[in-house]
DNA sequence: AATGAATGAGCTTTCATTCAT
DNA sequence: AATGAATGAAAGCTCATTCAT
C-alpha cells in the first residue's frame, strides 16, 4: 500500500550494484576520473554514499569493477572484429579499428582502463590489469598468423610489433579523447590515415 | 665564507621560485598531478604555502609555469634533433627519438604537458596550449620536405601524417610511463621497433 | 535514568542541528557576524566543522536559517502585541515597543536580521527578505486603520509613514545594541521618548 | 631622465598617505568593511601593502583615521547647515536633511563610522568615538534654543529628545544604504516625510 | 539491504603583519 | 620613504570512510 503510494524508488540491490556503476559511467564522461567523488556517485544514482559501500568495498574497488567491465567489453568488441575476418591483415585492420572506435565511444571505460597509473591507486589486483594484455594477445596472434602464412611482415617479434602497434592506437584515442590533435586535422580522415600508417610496416597492403 | 658555513638554508627570492617548480616537478614523478597540493609542495620546497603565491597566482598558474617550461625544452629537444641531420628521412627519424626521449626522461613535464585535461582546468590559457603545435609543426615540416624533394611519400596531407606519427610516439610514451607495456616486451627494443614501424608508412626505408 | 547519570553529552541528529544555530546565536552575540567562523561554531557547539554541513549547505545557508527563524519570532512577538489591544493607537504603540523590546533581547537575531547587507552575501534566497516586509505590514495596517477610524492622522501614504515608523525604531534598536548613545541618556526614558517622538506625528495623542 | 621616461609613478610621500586613505574609501563603497582588506588596498592606490604601514600602524588604525576624517566633514556639513538658519525650528529642520544627505553621499564614511562596533575593534580610541558626539549635541543646542525662546517643545529633556531625533535619521540612513527599504517607499518622498516625521513631536510646526 | 550521522584529514586561498634591505 | 619576501593563522569547504541503527 505504501508502496503503491510512494515516489518511485530507487533501485536496490544488485539494480543498484548495477546502477551505481552506470551512474559512475555518466559521471566520469562528464567531468573525469579525479572530480569523482562518492558523494557526487551517490548523489547522481539517488542513493545515500554509505549505500555505495554495501556494493563495493572502497572506491578503488568501483573503480576496478568498471575496469574489469570495460576489459570484457573491449574484449568482446575485439574478439567480435576478429572473428568477422579471414586474412590476418583483414582481422589486424578490424582489431585496430574496433579499437579506436571502442575508445571513442566509450571515453569513461577509456579512462579508468588505460588513463588511470594503477600504482599510484592503493589495494589495487595486478590480476586485472594482466588481463588487458588478452586484448593485445588479439593483435598479436593475427600479426603472428600473417607472418606464419606469409601474408605479413612483422619486422620483429610479434610481440613487440603488436605492442607498437597497441601504443599507437592508444596514441590516437587518448590524444583525441583529450581533444589534443588540431581539429582542423581530427575526425574520421586521421582515423583512416592512423590505420593505414600504423598497418603500413607490417607489410598489410 | 658565511655561506659556506652555513647549513643548507632553503632558497629565497628568485631562487625560491625555481626550487618551487622543481620541487613540484619532483613530487609530480613521484605521486602524479592528482596528487600535488601547495602544502606538499611548500614542504617539499621548505617553504610555507603561502610563500608559494608570491611567485605563482595559484596552482594552476603554477602547473602553466611548468607546461610552458616544458614545451619549451621539447622544442629545444626537438629543433636540436632536427638540426643534426640532413635528410627528411633523417630529420624524421631523429625528431622521434627525441621526442620519446624526452617524454622517457621528464615524465613530470611530460604528465603535466601531455596528459592533463586542458578543459578540466580552470583559467588556463589556450594560448599555451596552441604552442604544443610547434612541436607537431616539426614533424610536419621535415614530412612536406621529404615530399617534396621525393625522398618521402606521405600517403595524404602532410599535416595528417604527422599528427598520426604524433599519436603514435605519444601512445607509446604514455603507456611507458603508466608501466602498461608488458615488461618482457619493454625496452630500447620497443623505441626502435616503435620508431621503424612508425615511419614505415612513409617510405623512410 | 542513564541520561540523568550521564554527563552532558554533545547533542546529536536534529538535536545537533538546534544546537548548532543556538550556538551560532550565542557566537553572534560575543563576536558579530563577521567573527563567525564554522571552525568556532563547531568547536562551541561540541562537534567537527564537517558536521555542520550535514544540517546546513553552507555558512549562508546557516545564517538564513537564523535570519528565518528570527524573522519569524519577530512577527510572533508583533502579531501578539498587535492582538492584544483594540485601538489603532495602542497597537502601534504596542507595536513600536515590542519591536524594540525584541531588537534588544535578542541582538544575535537583530543582527543578522537586519544589520546584514544582503546583496553582499552570495546565494541567499531573497524570498528570505521579502518576509521581513510582513512585520513593516502590520505597522501600516494598524495605521491605515486608524486613519479610516478618523483616529489617527498619517501625513501622507501610510506604506510611507510606517516605512518611517520603523526606520526610527530601527535606527534606535541599531545604536543602543552598538552601544552608541550616550550613558547619560539610554534606558528606559530614552526608549519610552522614542516611540512617544515616533507616534507624535501619527496624531496618536 | 629617467624619470621623464618612467611611467607616472604612484604618489609618494603625504600625497601616498591621501591616496590611501581615498581608495580606501572606494573600495568600501563598493565592496564594504568586511572585505577591505590591506593587500586590495595596496593594489588599488598603486603601492605595496607594507607602504601602508609607514602611514598607519594597522588596518584598525587606518580605518579610525577615516572615522576621525569622516566625522570632521559631519560635522563641518551640519554646522555649514546650522549657521544657515535663523530660526531652531529651521536649524533643526536643515540639520536633520544634511544628516541624511551626508550619510546618503557618503556610504564608505557612514559605514565606518557608524555601522562598526567599535568595542569588536582592537586597539580603539574611545576618544576618537565621542567626538561623535558633538554632532548629536547640535542638534540638542538647536532644541534647547527652541525650548528656550518657546519656539519649540521637547516633551522631556533635550538631551533625550535629541538623541531620539539622531536615532530615527539613522535609521533611515542606515537602512536605505542597505537597500533594505521598499522601493515603493523610497526616495526623496521617504526623506521629506521622515524629516516631517521625526520633528513633529518637538513642535516644529 | 540501506541509511543518516559523524569525523579527521585534507584542500586552495586570503588575511594582517613583520623583517631585512 | 618604500618595498619584496615571507609567514602562521585562519577561512569555507569536500573528501573517503566508519558506525550505529
Amino acid at each position: 500500500m505504501a508502496d503503491a503510494l510512494s515516489v518511485p524508488r530507487a533501485e536496490t540491490g544488485a539494480d543498484l550494484r548495477r546502477s551505481i556503476l552506470d551512474h559512475t559511467r555518466r559521471l566520469l564522461v562528464a567531468d573525469g576520473y579525479d572530480a569523482l567523488s562518492m558523494r557526487k556517485i551517490a548523489a547522481s544514482a539517488g542513493c545515500s554514499a554509505t549505500s555505495i559501500y554495501l556494493h563495493f568495498d572502497s572506491k578503488d574497488a568501483l573503480t576496478h569493477a568498471l575496469i574489469s567491465e570495460g576489459m570484457d567489453r573491449l574484449h568482446r568488441v575485439l574478439t567480435g572484429a576478429d572473428d568477422e575476418h579471414e586474412t590476418p591483415a583483414g582481422r589486424l585492420d578490424a582489431l585496430s579499428r574496433a579499437y579506436i572506435r571502442f575508445g571513442l565511444d566509450n571515453p569513461e571505460y577509456y579512462e579508468v582502463m588505460f588513463q588511470l597509473r594503477p600504482e599510484r591507486m592503493a589495494r589495487y589486483p595486478a590480476e586485472d590489469y594482466r588481463r588487458a594484455h588478452r586484448n593485445v594477445d588479439l593483435f598479436r596472434d593475427a600479426l603472428a598468423d600473417g607472418v606464419a602464412d606469409g601474408s605479413l611482415a612483422a619486422p620483429g617479434p610479434p610481440d613487440v610489433a603488436a605492442s607498437v602497434l597497441w601504443t599507437a592506437l592508444h596514441g590516437l584515442v587518448s590524444l583525441s579523447l583529450a581533444r589534443r590533435i588540431d581539429v582542423r586535422v581530427a575526425g574520421d580522415e586521421l582515423i583512416d590515415a592512423a590505420v593505414r600508417q600504423s598497418l603500413a610496416a607490417l607489410g598489410a597492403a
